[in-house]
DNA sequence: TCCCAAAAGCGAACATAAACGAAAAAATCC
DNA sequence: GGATTTTTTCGTTTATGTTCGCTTTTGGGA
């Protein structure tokens, strides 16, 4: 595991936690304090750290700015996205709506949806729901992650076990050009993973920019999944691929 | 820029109180009175507070409404009732909140208790301690109940099945003269009956108005939990009841 | 009201242990 | 085999606890 890896996870970190200990990261990570000192010190530099004895914290009123940008990036592209998404779930189905600001926004297209039973581990998304008295909320047990209001955890997949659904709408970090779909967090892997395994239909959301990152953790091929819903057309090989997949594909916008 | 991790969250509390003591920072911190003083001295250097003989308050110019406020609502028997509750609960120890108003104000008075673990059904008591990052906060699952964000159903109880607490706190909507606690929602009883029985100590929270009600559905008599939080002396025989089974009563206010 | 004394709070100075950064050595990756 | 990353080493800096003398607050009593 070298710097590049460790930097974003250090980051994820201290958003879900408030802060982070050179002793604990470094015990985290398996390597010495000296290597964490540095990549705090790299961290503090490109202000994405405040560097304090003995760690680091969050930049002063930082605490969820990121994710509230976000959340407003690509406002236009993201809501079409969610449109196209919301279109493919009819009513009166059962739909799973994994952590993430492209599913939040689905969420929010859903508020017209009769007779829906939603599950989420998106304490966002229960929120906008709350709106929708013709469908069902069902939140799914799981530790509560500060930074995006996830739920995670082995309780989390253990909920998700319990169902069957007719749809999962799912985000993910990152997507590689051979269709491979990748997350930063690899807790969050296993719930993606165990969401498609218990969906008739699995809907992956992930605007273009999605293609020009990249992450560590890989949760499963677009071949797993039914229906990849973007914003701009696939690159490379992706759309041949998905074609011999038979996964389809929606470009939004 | 912080020279500890102590100060962000020495300006929070500031924040939420109005104003902070010597005494109480260094209890909360674990460190000297000295190691207080010097931060207090930097903050207000960096005139992010104002010091006091024996402590610090929020900079003339910030006034804080949220103090006033707070010192109006103080006088609530909600609000103290609360308080004496918080402070059955020791630091570092597991913690159920079910759900209720009056445990939603216990929440609030938990947000300086470090190193928690809550669990809770109730979606307004995550948000609320959100904002503590000392506590890890995990959320049962369960049907979502729009009228006051509480979840329920027989996901709850296998989630709370799954750990055992150093403390619960639970309401009721009524309490009977011969001790009976009862409640309006049979789908809550189960809950509240579980948590009691996972729980080495447990706290009913529960203002005078409940004794003049009524609810038709039993979730357990007095006798099973060790401390009744209350604002009025007990009506009736119950003091004597209480004595009788060990059942610990704190009038506050 | 004024004054005095006890008590509480304060800050300077010092000792110590933890944390830090620089630089050389070792390991790892292309 | 050269470049990058990590570990090791070591002298320096920083944070914290302790002690002690000084200042402010407080609560009588004249």
């Amino acid at each position: 595991m070298s710097q590049t890896f460790r930097q974003p996870d250090i980051l994820k970190i201290a958003q879900r936690e408030g802060k982070v200990t050179v002793e604990g990261l470094a015990e985290h990570f398996g390597v010495t304090l000296q290597t964490i000192r540095r990549d705090l010190t790299e961290l503090a530099e490109a202000n994405k750290l405040e560097r304090v004895h003995g760690g680091a914290i969050l930049p002063s009123g930082t605490t969820n700015i990121q994710y509230e940008e976000r959340r407003t990036l690509n406002q236009s592209s993201k809501l079409a996205m969610a449109r196209a998404c919301a279109a493919q779930i009819p009513e009166g189905c059962s739909v799973f709506l994994n952590i993430g600001t492209s599913t939040e926004a689905v969420a929010q297209e859903l508020l017209d949806h009769r007779d829906l039973m939603v599950v989420t581990n998106n304490m966002n998304i229960a929120n906008i729901l709350i709106d929708n008295s013709d469908c069902q909320v069902i939140v799914t047990g799981g530790a509560l992650r500060r930074s995006d209001g996830g739920l995670v955890g082995t309780l989390t997949i253990d909920t998700i076990r319990q169902f069957k659904f007719d749809y999962a709408v799912i985000g993910c970090s990152a997507m590689d050009e051979d269709g491979d779909i990748l997350d930063f967090d690899i807790q969050e892997v296993g719930v993606s993973q165990t969401i498609i395994a218990q969906s008739r239909n699995s809907l992956l959301v992930a605007d273009h920019s999605k293609f020009s990152r990249t992450a560590p953790a890989r949760i499963a091929s677009m071949r797993a999944v039914s229906t990849v819903v973007t914003d701009k057309r696939l690159p490379g090989n992706l759309p041949q691929l998905c074609a011999d997949w038979g996964t389809k594909v929606i470009v939004a916008g």
